[in-house]
DNA sequence: TTGTATGCGTTATCAT
DNA sequence: ATGATAACGCATACAA
C-alpha cells in the first residue's frame, strides 16, 4: 500500500478534511496558532499514513533556508583520499548538524577555482552557510563572502580578516614539538611541512620551527626543509628527498601525522630504526597515531571538538544569534609516546 | 562594487532589456530557442556583471531535481572518525559529481533510524539519487526505495535485490587471503571480521574465511573468531581478547585493515613480531597498508574505482538510461606484503 | 480555530 | 527570436 506518486501538503489536507494551512501549522508545530488536539492528531497520522515529507526544494524557496550547511576544502581528490583529518572533521559536524535538523554537503574546491566555485555554492542558495577548513593565504573569495553575509565559519585562521575561526596555536605548538626534540638533544632537526606553505596552517606550523630553532641560537638550514602535500606519499619522497641530501640530521618534525607516516616508511625501508637512529614527531594526532610502530609522538589536534566548536558557530550564526567569540583558538598539547625516545630517558 | 541584496533572474533580464524567459533560454543553452548572437551575448554579460547565479531552491522545485546526489552510510558517527575508505570513495565520487555539475550530500544513518531517515532524505527530494555504502541485511526501506523509482546504488551487496550494485567477491578474496595463510603452513587462523555480520560484507568475508579452512580440511572454531566494529580500537580489542581467550593461533585474517592496525598494535604490545610470531592479512589495502611496520599484506579493494562505476551508474540511471549490467563486481587481488612471512620463504 | 490568498525564483508552454 | 503566463509545493499574513 506504498503511494507511488509524490504526496503534498494537499493531499494530507484533503484526506485530513482541513486545509492546507491547518497541515503546515500542525506539521511544523507552531506555538503562535492554537489548534484543536482533535485536529493535530487527525493531521498528524493521515500525515504519517500518506507518507508525507514536506518537500526541501519547496521549503526553501519559501523560507530562504536550504536546511543544509556545507563543508567545503580547498584541495584536490587525490588529497582527501587518506585524509584522516578530514573523517573526524565529518564525526563532529555531523552530530551537531543532526541535531538541528541540518543536512551536511560536502565538497573540494580546487585552488585555482576558489572565486567562482564559492560564488556558486553560495549564491544559489544550495547551502545556509558554510565551513571552510584549510584557508589558503592567496583565498580572495573569502573576505567577499564575509562580506555578502554569508554564515561562514573557518577552521584554521586567515590574517587579516575578521571572520569566525576556529584553530589551535599551530605557531606554538610546533614550537613546542621541536623545542621537545631539542630538549632531548637533537640539534639537526629536519622538517616536512604539512602542506604547501600557501596554506595558513602551514605556513605557521613552519614559523614555529623556526622559532624554536632560534630561541635554541641552531641555524635554520635550508637543507633540512621540505614540504609535505597532505598524503602519506609525500611524506614518502620528502624524507627520501632528505636523505639523497647528504644533509646529516638526527630528528625529523613532521607538521602532519599522515605525511609522517611516509616519511616514517621511508626511514625504515633505510633500515633505520625510530627513535634510535631517527627520532620523529608528527601533528595531528591522528587516530592511528598511538597504533603506529612505534606510537607516534605529536601534537593532539582535538578534532572532532574543533569541529564542533565550529559547527555550532555556524548554526548560532544561523539563527541570527551574535557570536561573541568570533575566533577560538583550542589546546593542542604535545601527547608524548615512543618515537623520538623521551620515554627510554632516565631522570 | 558587489551587490548586497540577492540577484535574480528578472533583475538579468531588466539590465539586458529582455524578458525573464529570454535569460533562462540563454543562461541554460536551451538548442531549440534560436537566440540572436547579440541578444545572447548581452544576456551572459550583465548576467556576469551582476553576479547572477540561479537559485538552486527555485530552480529544483520547478524542474524537480536537486542536482544533489547523497552518499549514505549505516554507521554512527565514532565509526566515520577514521575511515581510510571512507575517504577513498569520496574521491571518486566527487569527481564524477562535478563532472555532471552535481553536488555530494553526505550522511550517516544510524541502524535503528534506518527507515525514517531514508524516507525522509529522499522523499523530501534533498537529493535526486543516492548511494549507499555498506548494506545491512536489516535494512527494510531499501527495497522501498527501490520500488519507490528513487534512483539508488550499492556499494556493497544485499542478497536477493535488484537494486544496483558495485561490490568485489567478499567470499571468495577473503577465502583466497585464508588460503595463503595455509599455504604458507598455518593452521591455527584466527579472524577477526569488520564488522557486526549485520553488514553484509562482514557476513561474506567471515563465510570465506570459514570456506578456506574447510577446503583444507580445517576445523572452524569459534575460539578464533571476534567481530570487530569497524575501527582501529575494536580491533585492538578483540586482539586482546584472542589473546586472553588463552587459545593458540599463529595467524590472524583480519577483515579489515583499519581493525587490523587496531590488532597489530596490540600484537606488539605482547612483544610479539609480525610476521615471525604471528603472520597478519588484513582487508581493504588502505593507502597506508604499504606503509606500515612491517607492510600489510591485504585484500586490495579498487575502492577510488568502486566510487566510480557506483557514481557512473547513478548518474547514468538519473539520465534517465537504462543500466544494462546492473551488479558489477570489480577484482579485488592479494597484495602480498610483509606481514605474513610469505616474502621470506625460499622456493 | 481554521481557511484564503499571495509570493518565493525558476523553468516550460504557449503565443506572438 | 522573444515575451507573457502558468505551474512547482510550501509558508504565512490576513480574513473569517
Amino acid at each position: 500500500m506504498v503511494n507511488r506518486k509524490r504526496v503534498t501538503s494537499q493531499d494530507v489536507a484533503d484526506a485530513a478534511g482541513v486545509s492546507r494551512t491547518t497541515v503546515s501549522l500542525v506539521l511544523n508545530n507552531v506555538l503562535d496558532a492554537q489548534i484543536s488536539e482533535g485536529t493535530r492528531q487527525k493531521v498528524v497520522s493521515v500525515a504519517r499514513k500518506l507518507g508525507y515529507v514536506p518537500d526541501a526544494a519547496a521549503r526553501a524557496l519559501v523560507s530562504g533556508r536550504a536546511q543544509i550547511i556545507g563543508l567545503v576544502l580547498i584541495r584536490r581528490p587525490y588529497h582527501i583520499a587518506s585524509d584522516g583529518f578530514l573523517t573526524q572533521i565529518l564525526d563532529g559536524l555531523l552530530e551537531d548538524a543532526h541535531r538541528s535538523g541540518l543536512r551536511l554537503l560536502f565538497d573540494i574546491i580546487e585552488p585555482e577555482h576558489q572565486k567562482e566555485a564559492y560564488l556558486n555554492l553560495v549564491r544559489s542558495k544550495h547551502i545556509d552557510g558554510i565551513i571552510l577548513s584549510g584557508p589558503r593565504f592567496d583565498d580572495e573569495a573569502l573576505d567577499a563572502l564575509e562580506k555578502d553575509g554569508i554564515p561562514l565559519v573557518l577552521i584554521g585562521q586567515l590574517p587579516g580578516s575578521n571572520i569566525c575561526s576556529v584553530d589551535i596555536d599551530n605557531f606554538n605548538t610546533s614550537r613546542q614539538a621541536v623545542e621537545h626534540l631539542i630538549c632531548l638533544g637533537h640539534s639537526r632537526i629536519a622538517c616536512i611541512t604539512n602542506a604547501s606553505p600557501a596554506y595558513t596552517a602551514a605556513a605557521d606550523r613552519l614559523a614555529g620551527y623556526a622559532q624554536a630553532l632560534k630561541d635554541a641560537g641552531l641555524p635554520y638550514d635550508e637543507e633540512l626543509v621540505r614540504f609535505g602535500d597532505f598524503n602519506m606519499g609525500s611524506g614518502y619522497k620528502q624524507m627520501q628527498s632528505l636523505f639523497e641530501s647528504a644533509a646529516n640530521f638526527s630528528a625529523v618534525f613532521v607538521a602532519s601525522d599522515e605525511v609522517a607516516i611516509g616519511a616514517k616508511a621511508a626511514i625504515f625501508e633505510r633500515k633505520l630504526n625510530i627513535p634510535q637512529d631517527i627520532a620523529l614527531v608528527g601533528f595531528d594526532d591522528l587516530p592511528i597515531a598511538r597504533y603506529l610502530e612505534p606510537p607516534l609522538t605529536t601534537i593532539s589536534v582535538p578534532a572532532i571538538k574543533i569541529a564542533r566548536q565550529a559547527s555550532s558557530m555556524l548554526i548560532n550564526t544561523l539563527r541570527g544569534e551574535e557570536v561573541k567569540e568570533r575566533r577560538v583558538i583550542l589546546e593542542a598539547p604535545l601527547t608524548i609516546r615512543q618515537s623520538c625516545g623521551a620515554h627510554l630517558r632516565q631522570n
